[in-house]
DNA sequence: ATTGGCACTCAGGCCAGACGAGTGCCAGTC
DNA sequence: GACTGGCACTCGTCTGGCCTGAGTGCCAAT
């Protein structure tokens, strides 16, 4: 059984080898921290901990780096977030500055957190699956296209264009921009997808005209619903990874895939298991299932207009959990004041 | 001078070492291309070459690698671009596939020459400073909020939301509605944003309610319209580089950067010197002043709406021009036969 | 339980030598 | 004059052996 001493001595390890990115040996132990004990005593400890598998030796002779375990115990039972500086701090608002609207922000949040942690960051996009339509707008661009626009209560924007079968003038399309309203605004996306599949079943066999229209710009409509229920991220720092090369024991190839894929790191992002303080930290070959058995990512909740959301950072495993958590949390912490005071003005 | 038959080891060459990746000797030359003479012959050939300062020895004995200004006289005098495989033709058509609107459009294209080339690929939007507004639409969200909208004849759609400074109703929002139209509409981009100036300099000093919201409104649509004559990039395939990494002396650390910078791309993409054919290369240290002195990028033009753009892709220096140049050509013309029958809808 | 001592292991650095690819030069040939 | 075969030379790379030192595991002593 690990004493608790040992865990001290787990603790030493990783924040050594964080440090030093060198396998960290008993000696070193006793020089750099005040354990009171000499190195024999630390190597006791040290084969206790190997026992355990949560460190190991990556040759016969030499010092011992933490195996994946070990960061996993590390963070949850003995790291201690790092407080930011104050200089960290004052860049969170100073580059969080005064976004105009919610891709602004994210993305500002995004470099900022990059800046703070010199990892690749990423910023889950606010859950839209409950978000509801508050305006739909038709456009004509020309007698067969329309712009379709919808917006939400959570500040989303979006717009696509409709190919139409038959041409319309203005008449029509104060018409169709009607029965559109009725159709979704004042709904949750989700219901309004369903009504536009209802409606689908409820239309004759030979639609008018207007109908068909109808049918085109819904059609349009539950697309872009659908696309509002799936998540996306916003992503910045890969630069990053270059520097760090040489952490990662393979390559960094399937890192720089998994952040042009995004669909991995979505899973990624939204499977990730938090404490009670919406923290969480998925290490190194708790990823493989997503490609990822060299990364390792950390998480913060926010709020934002209701449901959460994910801020993180992604590195390598070896990288520093208390700094890169403490600074997931501040910018977490921040962004949902931020949405928050937006709040009142949708 | 360098003879004839000098340019030919040239190529011979930079073909070499772009396949092989390791310098190439007189001794392989005569064995892979039939010049009919002798190792020695070769030699004293490479040693004009070398007098030229279009190839380099790495060390004192062993084979010769193409100089920058080699790779610039093999792409301007000697290269003949690969015809695309069949496949390859195929791969384009497929992936191109069934466009919805023009961000999708360029957002396949991007993807179809990463695959095609193995290298990042880079799509400039085409350029909107011509363009001209077609229609606004103002939403309004909230009493203070308006959503406000512009489309262009490039079929470029883009929103933006006005804070106001007080609350407006139905009404107001439908004058505003008209003197936007008649300020912008019908109108270049350029030119809508001089008179969105000139209307400043008008308004008096204690401009009514409504005039104050107009220009909260105009200064928001003036911003956008800036937006719109800058360019933008879509890139796909920073992946790719990972496996490439040796390729690049220093680090990928550059390349990695600029594609998140984006800025540096988008000069580095306008400023390039095309031939009558609209292709364009760009070599190693002549990217210098974009802190890229390690990288190389083709392009080639495409017609988009009456103006151009460029499609290309970035590499190492040691990258495959004929086959580059070939497949960025292709996919432009795909690409410029694309946008023309969409501009009939436009 | 802790400690100092000690034998042992092993990666990494260093050196010397062998190897070989490739060069430059030169005298000879067509 | 262009080309060629031959040859001495250079120099990067590979190999094997040696040494060093950091670090370990174990044990007897406290």
């Amino acid at each position: 059984m690990v004493t608790e001493r040992g865990l001290q001595v787990l603790r030493a390890i990783v924040q050594d080898y964080v440090d030093t990115h060198e396998p960290v040996g008993s000696k070193s132990i006793v020089e750099r921290h005040a354990f009171g004990v000499s190195a024999a005593t630390i190597r006791n400890d040290m084969a206790l901990l190997e026992d355990e598998e949560l460190i190991t030796a990556p040759h016969t002779s030499s010092g011992r780096i933490p195996t994946d375990k070990g960061y996993r115990v590390f963070v949850d039972h003995l790291a201690q977030l790092r407080p930011l500086t104050p200089a960290q701090r004052s860049a969170i608002t100073t580059f969080l500055g005064e976004p105009t609207d919610l891709d602004d922000v994210l993305a500002r949040t995004v470099r900022v957190l990059t800046q703070l942690t010199g990892q690749v960051a990423i910023v889950q996009y606010p859950s839209f699956s409950r978000a509801t339509v508050t305006h739909t707008e038709l456009v004509q661009l020309s007698p067969s296209r329309l712009l379709v626009i919808l917006v939400t209560d959570t500040g989303r924007v979006s717009q696509r264009i409709a190919l139409l079968t038959s041409d319309l003038d203005e008449t029509d399309v104060a018409a169709l921009r009607g029965r559109l309203a009725s159709l979704v605004t004042g709904r949750p996306v989700r219901e309004g997808a369903e009504r536009i599949e209802a409606l689908r079943a409820t239309l004759p066999a030979e639609p008018s005209r207007i109908d068909k229209a109808l049918l085109s710009v819904s059609h349009v409509v539950a697309e872009e619903l659908e696309e509002f229920r799936q998540d996306r991220l916003v992503m910045a720092g890969a630069a990053t990874l270059a520097r760090r090369e040489q952490d990662f024991r393979g390559s960094i190839h399937p890192i720089l895939e998994a952040i042009e894929e995004q669909v991995t790191l979505l899973r990624l992002m939204s499977e990730m298991v938090t404490d009670a303080h919406g923290l969480g930290a998925s290490i190194g070959r708790e990823n493989e299932a997503f490609g990822l058995p060299e990364a390792s990512v950390v998480t913060s909740d926010y709020d934002a207009g209701g449901g959460t959301a994910r801020v993180g950072v992604m590195g390598p495993t070896r990288m520093d959990y208390p700094s890169n958590l403490a600074a997931a949390r501040a910018v977490a912490r921040y962004l949902s004041r931020l949405l928050d005071e937006d709040e009142t003005r949708r």
